[in-house]
RNA sequence: GGUGGAGUGGCCGAGAGGCGAGGCAGCGGCCUGCAAAGCCGCGUACACGGGUUCAAAUCCCGUCUCCACCUCCA
């Protein structure tokens, strides 16, 4: 079984080879760190660190992983400017806020993240073999800006798949010295009003990266001449991946072997933009829905189509979570789901296996999980223990792969850490003392009373499930606003009779 | 103007010539004191118009609608 992949400079589906045996150098155009992000800002991240997961889980390869922050641009120094702040705090705090989101999320940090302007030399280097080569310039008219002749590299356009003749000249584009309107700025001469802090020496003069050249150059440092993976946001794919291209293969360098790019999340039907506010930001969103849930939503769709967010998208997301949580649930109070490490790559389901090897077909393998689910949950009700733990310990390695395993430590962990084992303990304790009220009520056929305590629950976060082993309790996910529960807290059940009743030997289980 | 993508059942969202992915919601049943959870059953969907084929969401032609990119947006 191999692995495909749809290459955008092909447009069509290839099978993954790595140039070197075993290893997977991956670049991905990370975030220019002018905003505090929101969803479609880290889809990208979670759509990569899928494809990451899986090829190193599956596919046993040591991935390197670069994702770069571009942490100087043109909107970052408008922006500074207009809050009247340093560019340097502006960015590095909006760095600071992504790197939060994607751990929220449960994203696997990459091996490295470069800056940007951490790598001025590195940048000099490529563009000086761009001259000496006759593929780039210095302007003429003293700016300091460098620009790429896109006219000396007849494969200028290829992974767009445009014709330079074609493409509509940019009327806005700052024209100073430019040979050809099309000529991208691989550096930008540093301009009168802006800060001193935001330029760095070169031959050319004093200035900045100009928006392509950091993503060649340290995708060389990092990965070398050529490697295998290229990734990013669909529109980046151009200019931003164009010209990289251009400016890496023009210096010489093999670069990227595969390009793959991921499409949005949009809105209405529309690209997310600055006029929807904040509402979106990843911590916002946060504020009321679980990081599993927002993860979970965010990986549910193929990479390559685009997320149509809807209020109750997440709530959906929501049920279906649940749904996973609820079977592993079930089980873990029968026996001890093993983690998802201890299952074999080779042992996933070949369905699932295979889903993934297409292009990445997330919706696919959630459809095995589901299946798995519904057969491990059948298991139960039949009491073959065996088989529900079985179907468990496929669903928490199917659902790692994913990044959305509910039994990760990852969710655990309380983001906020406001859970402690005290609150849980006296928490346990107060529910228990209802549990015991309500069974009395129950054994007294005094209904009313009982389902009164049930509903006083119900009204606070608390959900009940009455089992032949005894009542189970556990925070109800999906209530209130900001109800989220941590996993910790997940659920529970009255330990002196958790295998009591059900049949033997099904208690070398404890709990997990 | 150029390039690329999309239109699927109440909703989300896969698939891509023949057996209706999966989830959510809904309805019926089992279970339950009642619930909840779970399980079982229930859907005759593929923008429109033609065509090819024994067979078309899937291929071909045409049409409509929407979206993205075309020099600093994931």
């Amino acid at each position: 079984m191999s692995l495909q992949l749809f290459d955008t400079a092909d447009r069509e589906l290839r099978v993954f080879t790595p140039r070197e045996e075993g290893r997977v150098g991956m670049y991905i155009c990370g975030l220019t760190t002018q905003g505090a992000p929101h969803i479609g800002h880290i889809r990208f991240a979670v759509a990569f660190d899928v494809l990451r997961r899986w090829l190193e889980i599956g596919h046993g390869y040591r991935v390197t992983l670069v994702r770069n922050v571009t942490d100087i641009d043109d909107k970052v120094l408008r922006k500074a400017a207009e809050a009247g702040e340093e560019w340097w705090a502006l960015t590095y705090r909006n760095e600071r806020l992504t790197t939060e989101a994607l751990e929220a999320l449960g994203v696997l940090p990459a091996t490295y993240e470069p800056r940007a302007t951490g790598h001025v030399t590195d940048m000099v280097t490529l563009m000086e073999t761009l001259i000496e080569k006759g593929h780039a310039y210095a302007a003429p008219d003293g700016s300091g800006d460098v620009y790429f002749d896109v006219r000396s590299w007849p494969d200028y356009g290829s992974l767009s798949h445009q014709s330079l003749d074609d493409m509509a000249s940019a009327d806005d584009a700052d024209p100073r010295g430019k040979r050809d309107p099309r000529d991208f700025a691989l550096w930008k001469g540093r301009k009168a009003e802006e800060p001193e802090s935001a330029s760095w020496p070169t031959p050319y003069g004093a200035g900045r990266p100009g928006w392509h050249l950091e993503c060649s150059a340290m995708a060389r440092r990092y990965l070398g001449d050529e490697f295998d993976i290229h990734g990013g946001g669909i529109d980046l794919r151009f200019p931003h991946h164009e010209n990289e291209q251009a400016q890496s293969r023009a210096a010489g360098l093999g670069f990227a072997r595969y390009w793959l790019h991921n499409a949005w999340v949009t809105v209405k039907g529309q690209k997310m933009g600055k006029s929807l506010g904040n509402s979106l930001e990843v911590r916002e969103l946060l504020r009321t829905t679980r990081p599993l849930v927002l993860r979970y939503y965010l990986t549910a769709a193929h990479y390559r189509s685009t997320i149509e967010y809807h209020p109750g998208s997440l709530e959906e997301a929501a049920a279906a979570v649940e749904r996973i949580e609820g079977f592993l649930e079930r089980v873990s109070h029968r026996r001890e789901v093993p983690p998802a490490s201890s299952y074999a790559a080779e042992d996933l389901p070949e369905d699932f296996r295979a889903a993934l090897d297409d292009d990445l077909g997330v919706p696919g393998a959630l459809a095995v999980i589901h299946e798995t689910v519904r057969a491990g949950n059948t298991a139960l009700d039949e009491g073959d223990d065996d088989a529900a733990l079985a179907a468990a310990s496929a669903v928490v390695a199917m659902a790692e792969v994913l990044g959305v395993n509910p039994l990760a430590e990852h969710w655990s962990r309380s983001a906020d850490g406001t859970t402690s084992h005290v609150a849980e303990e006296a928490l346990e304790a107060l529910v228990a003392q209802a549990l015991e009220a309500r069974q009395s009520a129950r054994q007294e056929r005094d209904f009313a009373k009982a389902d009164a305590i049930r509903d006083e629950l119900a009204a606070v976060g608390i959900a009940i499930e009455d089992t032949p082993s005894g009542a189970r309790w556990s925070l109800n996910r999906s209530a209130g606003s900001d109800a989220t529960g941590s996993g910790s807290l997940g659920s529970h059940s009255p330990g002196q009779e958790s295998a009591g009743s059900e049949s033997a030997g099904s208690n070398d289980s404890g709990r997990v």
